[in-house]
DNA sequence: TATGAATGAGCATTCATTCAT
DNA sequence: TATGAATGAATGCTCATTCAT
């Protein structure tokens, strides 16, 4: 009965709609911002928001998965360099520099109760296996130390998130704090 | 700057008791707490709270400021100690293992607009001071980068501090995580 | 007075499935249950059921009245049976028992200002005049107290209908009650 | 630490207050009207209405059960009549003409899945109790039939109360109602 | 004519902050 | 100075109704 064009179109227009508003609004004002604002920002009825995603915290959810799924297309972009250390390094540093507002997306998702790993293994295969091709790769050209494991490299991408956030505007105290953090990481 | 009225002792008290619930119950139940479940864990009146600190904010602020006074008093404990690398890497690794609840906190803050780094400022020749005598004893042992600075080091503890509590449980994988961090800051 | 076009086939169909639904689901879950709601169980999109009943207000009344219709035929079939005594009282305690369910849908047509009087007078000549063939042929055949007129006894249906309800699922106290009720209204 | 005195004349006003504008309003524009609406009637703030009746639904039942004591509280008064058969049918006439209004409210408790009859118990003793009282000595004096409990007696005095509403503002007929049902709870 | 996405007014509820006692 | 009742702006969410397809 329900097939999934006519309108569907609109419709699917409004929810990228709104998806980039909240990106923009979270980033911006923080995850307190009110959904009315973000219906705003988006140029829709706060009703389109709620038909959406029926949650404040289901829009949260959204946000963070479709920020995961490019973080995942961009590792896996980088799986066929030729490098594979440099590719890592690469990846890693852009990773680092682009998150800080999933940080708090993160953060309120936590502070919601919502399981953030089963939140993250719904994107499934997504980041995890990226990094993890990333990594391995990494390890077997001696490019990066064995002891790490996908895990723990995604605890240390949080937390130089954060780091990198702390680091504030100055581009040279920024890419030191990369910086460190990939030395620490690799072989030798 | 303030006059200092000694505070009657058991206003002063009050403001102590105050305060302990407050680490406490934003600790436990998130920065979102309301005032009043302060009162109540405090024993006091609402009303008491809102004495001591005229705002949600500036509670939160104590807060922090109370949890960072007492890390330069750890940090400015270890500056005398013989082997200054070991003592670098030791307060670094304690620091960052403690600090979990902090975060919220300073997030919190920093969502506030808080001028995060004004009120580390304000911690005066605290935390800063305490960190730069022993960043500067450890690199003139040629056991820690020479390119580090006082700031950068803060924002890598911050940065840490997140990793440790994105590595979970797992005693070991934290290990891990500042053990990079302290590779990564090490000379050479 | 309202033109009449004969409603295409199909129309009259969803017509019907939107009011079917509607009873059920009113009775179900309440007369605050969603507009959507019904038309999910109607199996038909929300705008066909506006489209129908341009309010719900209009809805409540159309099922409603589609109660009161089937009661007035009841109440019909039963005008030819030979004991009027017997008939008027079996008629009373079916109508009461039946009528739970109703007593919602009036109650939220009364809040919404709606003036049942007149609404009940739209079923015309229907459950008034079978009433009044019914309580006169018992009354002559001084079955039935004669100080009683059709709105009385209305107002009594009614009243016993929510009685009934207050009587819970308790078979007997459901029958006494109804009893109470034919006894008061009998002659003598 | 808390006593009970202070600030508690204020309070208990307050309280006292908004219950009594709750039962105009729900009386007048049924149990729908807004709590706002409510607030304003007492003259209070919205916070103020929240903090005595933590919900719509506790405040709901806080005017039943206040309306259920102030009724217990005269069946109690009348309980040393000398006729206990003119008691009985003199209460549940008053009883009933006095109720209209409870009933929307009784039915909003309903609707939003309140136990009616655990709330009635919770009234106690009270009107389960002093309505035992007089049907016992009315139906000892002969005056009652034997076969009629204490629920059935709420249970029919619930069905009149609506009944009188159905009966409009017509006196006769209201009184009629009443009077078909003390006959149908006579003995004989 | 049917559909269902969009709309936005309306509602219950929370919570930081104020102020009378 | 401490208390906690009062306040009301702000928020998430619902739902009847409209309208483009």
């Amino acid at each position: 009965m329900t097939a999934d064009r006519p309108l569907r179109a609109d419709a699917r227009r409004n929810r990228a709609k709104v998806l980039e508003a909240a990106e923009t609004v979270f980033a911006t004002r923080g995850t307190g911002a009110s959904t009315e604002e973000i219906a705003q920002a988006a140029g829709v009825g706060i009703g389109t928001v709620f038909r959406h995603f029926p949650t404040k915290e289901a829009l949260l959810e959204a946000v963070f998965l479709s920020r995961l799924d490019r973080l995942a297309a961009q590792l896996r972009a980088a799986a066929d360099q030729p490098d594979p250390g440099r590719a890592f390094r690469e990846q890693i540093a852009l990773a680092v520099d682009a998150s800080p507002a999933k940080n708090a997306i993160a953060d309120a998702l936590a502070a919601a109760g919502v399981e953030l790993d089963a939140v993250k293994a719904g994107v499934g295969t997504g980041v995890r296996d990226a990094l993890d091709l990333l990594l391995r790769r990494a390890q077997s050209a001696g490019a990066v130390r064995a002891d790490l494991d996908v895990p723990t490299v995604m605890a240390l991408l949080i937390g130089a998130s954060y780091g990198v956030e702390a680091a504030g505007d100055d581009r040279g105290r920024r890419a030191l704090v990369i910086n460190v953090l990939l030395d620490g990481m690799s072989a030798g």
